[in-house]
RNA sequence: UCCUGAGUAGCUCAGCUGGUUAGAGCAUCUGACUGUUAAUCAGAGGGUCCCUGGUUCGAGUCCAGGCUCAGGAGCCA
């Protein structure tokens, strides 16, 4: 195979007047004429200008929407407006051809929720395009950033027999003939035939083997695929998702508060930086979304605005008590617009009023702290009780706008009494965790860490609502195509 | 899992209180045109009206059950 030219170099040369060799997929060929011509390496398509009177009708033909081709020709000054360049074809191979009876892609705008049953083809879409490179970037600037502070990137199992955490229902790992899986005297399935010998799962965090991690390396992370099988429909869950979790020894709640968000300031500039183009086309696709909205419900900020703010704005930070007093005092509370009223201390927030913190009163990324212990993890440290005899713990979620909780982390309980104390009260099985309450035996110390969902990250960089479209084959409920 | 809405041509949709042969735009195909940019103009083909059952002389339309999708809620990242 000859060498060829990206098309992103080639719509970036200085020279013209040289031959090239382009290849790329059709997207569309108009007046018998003009290719527009795609090789995913940019959002924007190099012309290709046919000479079609001297070009075998044979061949024209077999240019498709969707076919592969492989152009030699001059890369020219183009001679018509809406490019700088074109390429003048004097040689057009045909690689693969595409039948456009069939081929689903139009060479025409397409729902969202139809490219979600072509996932295998969405790619080919300027949308998807441009998410899948920005989705690459932030995943780079992720390790780049944790590589540059000196972090140890652990690979922490797939594979775990620790449901302890209780973080959601989980998918078992069984090697068992469903049909007929060996059993006890008792009649119940006999798991020490099984592969592992015990029940086993797909994991659903690895936070608590991060932190075994971080209590000799310092300060580690995890960035690694997460499973849980919970009946969630909605546009910000998936069965199957990335998530970034760092574990750093040493580190109290505001250090780990200070490094997450460093490292989303960190990854979302990175994005602007390396991915412009693409994220001004997602601006403007969300741009034209949103004319199709009612003018209450619009946004008065652009993408790019959104994502510029973030970057200049501290995130505002308080503690659960704290966003309760303001929610409590809020016109929607005091006018009943809520669908759940805020009256009491010690329930979870709802959606609406995360919501209403992040879009309505602060109007920017929220980190709340300290919230109240009976609704969080068993690891996560205990505050002393305050004058009211209310028991928190050392907690953080960050709160981002359209998106709620992008960021849930905590200072981990390093006190060994404590900690059982509080597994017992939470009926945590503390002999099935013995290596993670060796951590707090052994040399213990203060330590920090917290999980990022990455999908969640990249819906608020590309600016897309339904996080099904920022993962290339998502899994969710009664879907597992591809 | 709950609430709401939807499922009609390849795609996006219209189809009234049940009535004869189910429509439009785009896409596709054929022809014309040939520096186009969602090309343009003319013509053509294209339907398991989501599935199952029911009501009725007659069902895309009404009823019941199911499946799938979307948005919201819960769970959370």
């Amino acid at each position: 195979m000859g060498q060829r030219t990206k098309i992103k170099a080639l719509l970036q040369s200085e020279q013209t007047n040289i031959e090239v060799t382009v290849k790329g997929w059709v997207r569309t060929f108009r007046n018998n004429q003009f290719i527009a011509l795609n090789d995913g390496s940019t959002n924007n398509n190099i012309q290709v200008v046919v000479d079609f009177e001297n070009t075998d009708p044979a061949i024209l033909k077999r240019i498709t929407t969707g076919a592969a081709i492989s152009v030699v020709g001059q890369l020219v000054a183009s001679l018509g407006k809406g490019q700088t360049v074109e390429v003048k074809a004097t040689e057009i191979e045909v690689l693969g051809d595409s039948d456009p009876e069939k081929y689903p892609l139009q060479p025409k705008k397409h729902s969202l929720e139809f490219l979600r049953e072509i996932a295998h083809l969405r790619f080919r879409t300027n949308t998807f395009g441009a998410i899948f490179r920005v989705r690459n970037s932030l995943s780079f600037a992720v390790h780049q950033f944790f590589q540059e502070k000196g972090f140890v990137y652990l690979h922490t199992p797939i594979i775990t027999a620790s449901d302890a955490e209780g973080a959601g229902e989980t998918f078992h790992v069984t090697n068992f003939d469903l049909l007929n899986p060996p059993k006890t005297e008792d009649g119940e399935i006999d798991f020490k035939q099984d592969f592992f010998g015990r029940p086993t799962n797909l994991t659903v965090s690895g936070q608590l083997e991060g932190e075994l991690g971080a209590m000799a390396l310092s300060d580690i992370y995890t960035f690694g695929p997460t499973f849980r099988a919970e009946n969630s429909n909605t546009t910000r869950h998936l069965a199957e998702f990335w998530m970034i979790e760092p574990e750093m020894a040493f580190y109290d709640l505001t250090d780990n508060m200070n490094l997450a968000e460093e490292l989303l300031k960190y990854v979302i500039r990175y994005a602007l930086d390396k991915n412009k183009e693409d994220i001004e086309f997602l601006s403007q696709r969300l741009e034209e979304e949103e004319k199709q909205k009612p003018q209450n419900e619009r946004s008065d900020m652009s993408l790019l605005d959104k994502l510029q703010f973030c970057l200049d704005n501290d995130f505002e930070r308080l503690t659960y008590t704290e966003a309760i007093d303001i929610l409590k005092e809020s016109t929607p509370n005091k006018k009943k617009k809520f669908q759940y009223p805020v009256e009491g201390w010690g329930t979870d927030l709802q959606s609406e009023h995360e919501r209403y913190l992040v879009e309505k009163h602060f109007k920017k990324p929220v980190i709340l702290t300290d919230y109240p212990k009976d609704i969080k993890a068993f690891y996560m440290r205990q505050n002393e009780p305050d004058a009211q005899g209310r028991e928190t713990v050392r907690a953080m979620d960050i709160l981002f706008p359209g998106i709620g909780e992008i960021v849930g982390g905590s200072q981990r309980e390093e006190r060994l009494d404590k900690l059982e104390q509080r597994m017992d009260e939470m009926g945590i099985p503390k002999d099935e965790l013995w290596w993670y309450l060796d951590t707090r035996r052994f040399g213990a110390c203060p330590h920090a860490g917290f999980g990022l969902g990455f999908e969640r990250l990249v819906l608020f960089v590309t600016g897309m609502g339904n996080i099904r479209d920022v993962i290339p084959f998502p899994r969710f409920p009664k879907n597992a195509e591809f």
